[in-house]
DNA sequence: ATGAAAGCGCTAACAG
DNA sequence: CTGTTAGCGCTTTCAT
């Protein structure tokens, strides 16, 4: 067992009988260093496989090339496409990535945000979790000159770059194609209120109903955004269910979770009920009838709110003004509606 | 707009008149330190929101308190939960995640890799990319010190400790379970031959047939683990379905493909065909029917991996002989099979 | 009970 | 062209 064997430049100064400075600069290739010295000092370099002190250059540089990341859940299949998004960009910038998982919790969101700013992230991305209703914790980002960045779950109240659908207009369309079907009769699960996503989406839900001379009924819009709650409401829902003829659920595990427990009470899909998710994500081609559903392009976002972090980050001093990337949302039709 | 205002230790010290060293040891509750100084130099660090620079601790302790975790890919529903688990008893334990996901890559696995090491992480978390072959990637971990702990996909040829589940175990039940419905004549989706996961389900496949007298025959089994795969294989399994009762695929998402393509093709399932899958994710209960399939636990895998990891982490020089934590796969009995 | 000083690994201003 | 020095923020001997 060889012990750990980790060269410094000043290892490399010693055994090579030069001054340290003089193997920092030939290694970063600084004219000042004659081209002899620094092949040297470069060969031996490689030979020992020396390796910088990632630690030691971020205190020095007071940069720690490296991005914060705060997520309501992993497990979602939109929140992983977006993170396969953040890395891929992130890595190929030379930033790493430090993820932390909010679980829906305000309190955990806050330690996760005190967490990311003790590691001196260069920037931090967040999608908001869903019981936050405060924004305080997000503050103390600003205060220590952490730019942040909102995605999909965005942050109204304070100012920052935001990368989001036009929920709105998702909503609108969702409803829209239901309509355009013959539906008449549209429930929609909705996401929390103060949630921006859940607010526009039931707004563009409203909007498509008014345009179109239908009712909007608050007694057909159900706070219900989960599979479990779908479960809760399983009684209400059934309720419902001889007076309607479509339903937009606000993601598409809801849409599914809706879908099994019409289909068990021999409701067909969409000939007595039309269904709308929205998402699109691999659950959407399982169920049968398959989802028709909004896409959400999660690889996209994630990388778009990257790319807002990285101008803010490669220009410190810059009053840019803060940018709000939106995304046009798409219908994917398939059998469900 | 208010500069940013880290203070420091130093900035502390300035403030109060007293030196660095003093302030650092009250604020650690070093005995030596007269109980006023403590309080008053505790209460203005926590007047002026100090934090101790997480970049500067490391570089001086030689320790990040950080765990570098190496994954596939983060879609997978299986390695989101394995994530979950690790998060939560990591940050319990006072360390941080970095993650990267080598995209079923070797040479991104070999970079990641060397980006964790880089970053001087204190131990690496990591379950094989499928395309690796070789593990000399590895060795630089080991010969650096930092301990590995591989889990699900791991490495035979390297010691280290490990966490799975028992895979020929899970293949043999799940063959036995098909055997027992009455199925003669099963095929097996299998994962490439290199993994371990994919060597051993297939011996507990073949294990089971042996067991009850029925053939194992290689055109039986199928390299062919991804519902685009499955895609890829449309016919040939379309050939093979007349003559066979059962398929053991190596996990969910390719069992529910091949679920989809027989049901087009008019075959019942599981009254023509029955179907298992492996892993028993949320996609499970969204297929029609419900999928039969074995249970693997993500999150307690995560956590098992994370508590070998500080166990070493924490008895240093001790010899503790490498661990493997096994756990038992366990049937999950719907209605595909 | 407190302070001064060295050092973790690295960079950069300054000096020759 | 190369070396010396100071310093990033913190801990920890060693003095006093």
């Amino acid at each position: 067992m060889n012990k750990p064997t980790t060269f410094t430049i000043k290892d490399i100064a010693r055994n090579l009988g030069v001054s340290i400075s003089t193997v920092s600069r030939a290694l970063k290739d600084h004219p000042d260093i004659s081209s002899e010295t620094k092949l040297l000092i470069k060969a031996y370099a490689e030979q020992v496989n020396y390796r910088p002190n990632v630690l030691a250059l971020s205190l020095r540089r007071q940069k720690s090339n490296t991005i914060g990341l705060i997520i309501p859940a992993i497990v979602h299949h939109f929140f992983s496409s977006v993170i396969s998004g953040i890395e891929d960009l992130a890595y190929k910038e030379g930033y790493n990535l430090i993820i932390c998982q909010s679980n829906e919790n305000q309190h955990r969101e806050a330690i996760n945000l005190q967490t990311l700013i003790d590691h001196r992230v260069d920037g931090i991305l967040v999608s908001l979790s869903k019981t936050t209703q405060g924004f305080d914790h997000f503050r103390e980002a600003i205060d220590n000159g952490i730019p942040l960045v909102f995605f999909d779950r965005v942050c109204e109240e304070l100012e920052s770059d935001k990368v989001i659908t036009d929920d709105f207009e998702g909503g609108r369309i969702a409803t829209n194609h239901l309509i355009s079907r013959g539906c008449k009769n549209i429930i929609h699960l909705a996401a929390p209120q103060h949630l921006m996503i859940g607010k526009k989406r039931r707004d563009g839900y409203c909007e498509a109903l008014k345009s179109h001379n239908l009712e909007v009924r608050e007694d057909r819009i159900l706070k219900c955004d989960t599979p479990e709650e779908v479960q809760t409401l399983r009684n209400h829902i059934l309720n419902l269910a001889p007076d309607i003829d479509g339903i937009f659920a606000v993601n598409d595990s809801t849409a599914i979770a809706a879908i099994q427990i019409l289909q068990k009470n021999d409701y067909k899909i969409p000939e007595d009920i039309a269904v709308m998710g929205y998402g699109d994500g691999p659950n959407a081609t399982i169920i049968y009838p398959e989802l028709t559903t909004v896409i959400q392009k999660g690889y996209e976002m994630g990388r778009e709110s990257v790319k807002l972090l990285l101008q803010r980050l490669n220009n410190p001093a810059a009053d840019i003004h803060y940018q709000t990337k939106s995304f046009k949302p798409a219908l994917k039709i398939r059998q469900s509606a």
